[in-house]
RNA sequence: GCACCCUUAGCUCAAUGGUAGAGCAGCUGACUCUUAAUCAGUAGGUUCUAGGUUCGAGUCCUAGAGGGUGCACCA
């Protein structure tokens, strides 16, 4: 502590016995900074004592302070605690910049407030050390909210020096690997996440109104059912079985309604084994609903409700930039009444050709062949309009957008729409060209369900690994009842995304899945 | 999986095939109202890895690693 008295001339006769204190690399300067925590202990001070109270947090004092005039002293005594962040070192003058999870605030250190030790203690700071501080609150003459400090603890140090205070941390890699370095430097990385749970938070108050009741299903899966995607296998050693993670959360959460939960949510994590981009994680997040005695107008409804609300509570308005494909940026208000068109309908737009899964697939390969879409021999006129519509008339629905009248073949789930038995009662919520969304009256007819599943298994033992099979568990509790069940599944990192401005989805997950790093 | 691009100091970036530099962070010194403080000085490099071409490679070639973007996959 009283390094003032007995500077550096120690250190540089020791520099022939250590020479890493030598130079500046990031090794000489981890062992400068362990160093002055070995004087620390030998003086009987702990560099990681076990805690410290506060008085406020830093955004309290703002909200109490924020309006003093400039030069002007307070005989409020406060006790924060944060991260050096800045530091300015002016003769007999320190002025830092501290910041907590609320907010930040300049330290006012002056020798003859704080001593010659605590002087010399605090201009031994290096940026990213965490402190606690004792001191007065102040403005300065140009009226800068100060704290005019009279004890600063050191709570904690940082060994590795922080990135760049200017430029940040930009390396992506870097970015994501050390997502805490990322979070210390870049407001936009801390802007993001809390986006991201203001949006979470927001989605389960709106259901709390409604009265659903949020639910935890499993996670390790015998059937990876519920959606087409490719799984991640894995065993159990006490039952020496082979299990998946869950790919969605559809089929646990209807057992839940037959057995007359009525509404119910869950918000987890799903897994698909299959490639990584700006709009996918192996794992992402997703909320799924079920509400009796609703069907898909109904759900869609709610789903227009819920992410309007979360726009509100996470960024305070509903105008949103989005950015098409091509990346020019449209200004949208959520709070419009989102479109509702049929998939077969945006063909039309696109193609100016009527389709129909009704129609032979022949006529549907012409289409295709025309507007350019590679298709497989095995797939029926359902999949061929599904492909058509992706290909076609996807790329163009930045303003929020519910696609209706899913094909019956690529919608084992859904039940037949009760005008079409050709179609479905389903809907999926495009917005940037992206789907956000996907909802539809359940089927829930155990007869009807049983033939789905065994066209989703005869598919899965033709080749195409990401079909069904038949959950023989599932058709049982279908045969107890299903009610008249409407149901919801919103990828909760793409809404995130929408709201936070960003475009990839790394910059919603925390810690996006990457390849080991080398060490 | 395929194509293209990137990888240089702790961070952000320079460098016609010809002695690897700057800013920030660090260190030393000056400074009692700074705001990315300023000023003077100083130190810091396996140029991602391994080969190759060349009198000479950060730069050119080959292979590999990691990352990015696009495509494929993703109902």
């Amino acid at each position: 502590m009283s390094e003032a008295s007995n500077p550096k001339p120690e250190s540089e006769t020791a520099d022939n016995d250590v020479p890493e204190l030598t130079g500046s690399g990031l090794q000489a300067e981890k062992s400068r900074r362990l160093a002055q925590l070995d004087e620390m202990r030998a003086k009987g001070v702990n560099p990681y004592p076990y805690r410290f109270d506060r008085s406020h947090t830093l955004a309290e004092l703002r909200a109490q302070w924020g309006h003093l005039e400039p030069g002007s002293e307070t005989e409020a005594n406060v006790s924060i605690a944060g991260r050096i962040m800045l530091k300015r070192e002016q003769g007999k003058l320190i002025f830092g910049t501290v910041r907590d999870r609320s907010s930040d605030i300049q330290l006012f250190v002056s020798k003859a407030v704080i001593g010659d030790e605590g002087f010399a203690d605090v201009a031994n700071l290096d940026l990213g050390d965490w402190v606690g501080v004792h001191g007065i609150v102040m403005t300065t003459r140009k009226g800068e909210l100060s704290i005019k400090v009279s004890r600063l603890e050191l709570l904690s140090k940082a060994v590795r020096p922080l990135p760049n205070k200017w430029t940040g941390l930009t390396d992506t890699d870097t970015r994501f690997r050390q997502r805490y370095t990322d979070l210390i430097v870049n407001e936009d990385a801390r802007r993001a996440f809390q986006v991201r749970h203001a949006v979470i938070s927001s989605f389960r108050r709106t259901l709390a109104t409604k009265e659903f009741i949020e639910v935890e299903t499993p996670v390790l899966h015998v059937e990876a059912g519920g959606a087409h995607a490719r799984p991640f296998l894995t065993h159990h050693n006490s039952l020496d079985m082979q299990l998946y993670l869950r790919i969605a959360l559809e089929l646990h959460l209807k057992r839940l309604i037959v057995g007359g939960m009525e509404r119910v949510y869950e918000i987890g994590r799903v897994f698909r084994n299959e490639g990584i981009s700006t709009r996918h994680n192996p794992e992402f997040t997703m909320m799924e609903l079920y509400q009796a005695f609703g069907d898909y107008s109904e759900v869609m409804a709610i789903c227009e409700e819920l992410i309007v609300q979360a726009a509100r509570d996470a960024i305070g308005t509903t105008i949103v930039g989005i950015a098409d494909p091509e990346g020019v940026v449209h200004t949208v208000d959520l709070a419009e009444p989102w479109r509702r068109a049929s998939m077969i309908e945006l063909i039309a737009e696109k193609t100016g050709v009527e389709t129909h899964p009704s129609q032979p697939v022949e006529s549907l390969r012409a289409l295709a062949d025309k507007v350019g879409v590679r298709y497989d021999k095995r797939w029926g006129s359902g999949k061929l309009i599904e492909e058509i519509f992706e290909f076609t008339a996807e790329s163009s629905l930045i303003c929020p957008t519910f696609v209706t009248g899913h094909p019956v073949e690529i919608s084992p789930l859904a039940r037949a729409d009760r005008n079409d038995p050709f179609i479905t009662e389903r809907f999926e919520l495009f917005v940037g060209a992206r789907e956000l969304a996907n909802g539809y009256s359940e089927l829930n007819d155990p007869v009807e369900q049983r033939l789905r599943f065994e066209d989703e298994q005869a598919a899965k033992d033709a080749g195409d690994v990401e079909r069904g099979t038949v959950d023989e568990d599932y058709l049982r509790a279908l045969e107890f009842g299903l009610p008249p069940t409407g149901g919801l599944g919103v990828g909760m990192d793409r809404v995130a995304m929408l709201l936070a401005g960003v475009s990839s989805i790394k910059e919603v997950i925390l810690f996006p899945t990457l390849r080991p790093e080398a060490f």
